[in-house]
DNA sequence: CGGTTTTGACCCGCGC
DNA sequence: GCGCGGGTCAAAACCG
């Protein structure tokens, strides 16, 4: 079809990183952002158990039947911008199907469409209830824009673009021996689903966690991110604000465009 | 008419 | 080396 994508975009896109390292195993070295969703709250708004309404463009490329899972795994590709190699994989939980696990692979190379227009709407968002967030970095940043987004130590004043967010997230702790650990900018950013951030370091835990857990909730959430002193100022600053907006922006801006420290282990 | 979805086939990595 | 399973492609159908 679209000739600028080759059929192995992804591994391409690492492969000019580490061609050597990377070749050998493409389809694991791949950043990945796990996202649960509720589909119980906001039904309305997903189309079956296709795409939730991020704010991006999705494409569905590919759908299968998954071992060992009832329901089927769509493969969706950013379709907002042609070049964009963001994917994610929408899939129900197998022990909850109400529950939305979706998947994304490698970031946006571009600003979110709706970015600056539900910017200025952010007091008249839709509630955001809960979703689970947990970014999984398989290897190393492929692309090269998440090379700048590798800032181990202070990342907050150094956003993108687009964002001009105030305070980001930062553990100072793990920070210091980052060498080896991933930041990156969530995919997600610009959802506007309610989403619970998840950590996990162990994709296999990750997987138990979502199917056989509970997710976290939004106070687990902010009970492992308080474990850092930054992100606890920032969450301090939060509270301040109205929780409908605060979360709201906290979701749309700073959360997903929080870089998630990830050990591959 | 352009973009998206559907669906079967193909490709490739991984485990045995 | 083989088979399995996941991920992607690509053509046709569908929709606004």
């Amino acid at each position: 079809m679209d000739g600028s994508l080759s059929p192995k975009l992804d591994t391409q896109v690492s492969d000019e990183l580490k061609p050597e390292t990377q070749d050998s195993k493409r389809r694991k070295m791949v950043q990945k952002t796990v996202v649960t969703v509720r589909i119980g709250e906001n039904g309305g708004k997903l189309k079956n158990e296709g795409p939730p309404s991020d704010l991006w463009s999705w494409r569905k490329y590919g759908q299968k039947p998954i071992k060992g899972s009832p329901h089927p795994r769509g493969y969706y590709r950013c379709s907002t911008s042609k070049g964009c190699s963001a994917k994610k994989q929408v899939e129900r939980s197998r022990a909850d199907s109400s529950m939305l696990i979706i998947t994304y692979t490698s970031s946006h190379n571009h600003p979110c469409p709706d970015l600056h227009t539900t910017t200025t709407n952010l007091t008249k968002q839709p509630k955001e209830p809960q979703t689970q967030t947990q970014t999984t970095e398989e290897e190393e940043p492929t692309t090269p824009k998440q090379e700048q987004q590798q800032q181990p130590q202070e990342d907050q004043g150094q956003q993108e673009d687009q964002e001009n967010q105030p305070i980001m997230s930062n553990n100072d702790e793990e920070d210091r021996s980052q060498d080896q650990f991933h930041y990156l900018q969530s995919p997600i950013r610009c959802s506007t689903q309610d989403i619970m951030i998840n950590h996990q370091e162990d994709p296999h835990d990750t997987l138990n966690l979502l199917l056989d857990e509970k997710p976290l909730s939004y106070q687990n959430l902010m009970t492992f991110t308080t474990t850092k002193s930054e992100e606890n100022d920032f969450f301090d600053e939060l509270e301040e604000l109205p929780i409908s907006s605060a979360f709201t922006g906290f979701m749309r801006s700073n959360l997903f465009d929080e870089r998630i420290p990830v050990v591959p282990s």
